[in-house]
DNA sequence: GGCCAGGTTCGCT
DNA sequence: AGCGAACATGGC
């Protein structure tokens, strides 16, 4: 067993445990994710060389310094760098968030959610490939179900490590999917459509002929065209993508049910948005709209605002010009 | 049991 | 162009 120590630096301010547990959902256990006692792991795997990441916080909200021990049994150098690259862009550590506050300070909707929320990045899935498995799986569906698929689905085709009698598992890569086949997919209670894009996507990605990694260097618009044409990839499937998986700033998800309902509570006295509605809102947020979904979203789940602050903000906001 | 979920596609007007 | 149905499944 290898193991390599060392800190990071996050760009302040930095809360890592709002951050760890948005990665997580806010529960202990999501799929390859976990976070409790106050330590973030991850199993990562690169060329089927397993290496677990583990982080904890050593610093503060302003000064920010985070621990990180990367294991592994079977580990090589490569393994170790592509680790430590990946453990700094999962954990979003190099977001400046400045700009972000700054425009929320005169924008009545962010000022009480950043304020709660001071210090959340916007953590970034280890792969573009796997942001974009997720958000197939998460289409439509309810953000339990979901939870169930995925967690279902790394666990059953995840490469498995274990360390100190802890089984850990791995996103599972793409060449897992083309041998599970439609009926290893839909055994793991996926849709026959939705086994179907993701075996598409697996199958493209095995081949060579599709590399997902490569749209790092694309803008925007180029990512959107190039993903919406591959059968089951919309609009609100890309934005989710553009946010958790390139780190792109200004992402929306239109069509969001949830997004429509909550800006609904907070600006149209709990009527929620049509999707056209949301989108002609959101334009005064921009180009920081992924923090604004990010917050929002970590608002309901974090427990950290109770009703009374989203009643409170009902009461404030703006009622949208309906037509 | 029925209806709804952090959508997308497909087939009809 | 725009509208409605189908899709799988857990929770209420």
């Amino acid at each position: 067993m290898e193991e390599v120590v060392f800190t990071l630096t996050p760009a302040e301010p930095y809360d890592f445990d709002l951050t760890a547990a948005y990665a997580t959902y806010f529960r202990d256990d999501y799929g390859a994710d976990t976070f409790h006692d106050g330590i973030f792991r991850r199993l990562l795997e690169n060329k089927g060389r397993p290496c677990l990441v583990s982080v904890c916080s050593v610093g503060t909200i302003e000064t920010p310094r985070l621990e990180v021990k990367l294991s592994g049994s079977d580990t090589d150098d490569d393994t170790m760098t592509s680790a430590q690259r990946q453990v700094a862009w999962i954990l979003g550590i190099d977001q400046d968030l400045l700009p972000f506050y700054s425009m929320a300070k005169g924008d009545p909707v962010l000022t009480q959610l950043v304020m709660g929320l001071r210090g959340l990045h916007i953590p970034h899935t280890a792969t573009v490939y796997e942001s974009l498995v997720l958000a197939i799986i998460g289409q439509q569906i309810s953000s339990q179900v979901a939870r169930h698929v995925r967690t279902l689905l790394i666990h059953t085709y995840g490469k498995t490590t274990e360390i100190s009698g802890v089984c850990y598992y791995a996103f599972p890569v793409p060449e897992a999917f083309v041998a599970a086949g439609l009926e290893g997919l839909r055994a793991v209670k996926l849709s026959v459509r939705k086994a179907q894009y993701i075996l598409d996507i697996a199958a493209r990605i095995v081949s060579g002929e599709l590399d997902l990694e490569s749209l790092h260097a694309c803008d925007p618009e180029e990512v959107i065209r190039r993903l919406t044409s591959i059968r089951g990839v919309g609009v609100w499937t890309v934005q989710w993508l553009l946010i958790r998986g390139l780190g792109y700033t200004d992402g929306f998800p239109l069509g969001d049910l949830a997004l429509e309902r909550t800006l609904g509570l907070l600006v149209n006295n709990g009527r929620p948005l049509q999707p056209d509605e949301a989108l002609k809102y959101s334009q005064r947020w921009s180009p920081f709209r992924s923090y604004v979904t990010a917050y929002l979203f970590a608002a309901i789940r974090s427990g950290r605002f109770d009703n009374l602050f989203l009643r409170k903000l009902l009461r404030r906001g703006t009622p949208v010009a309906r037509h």
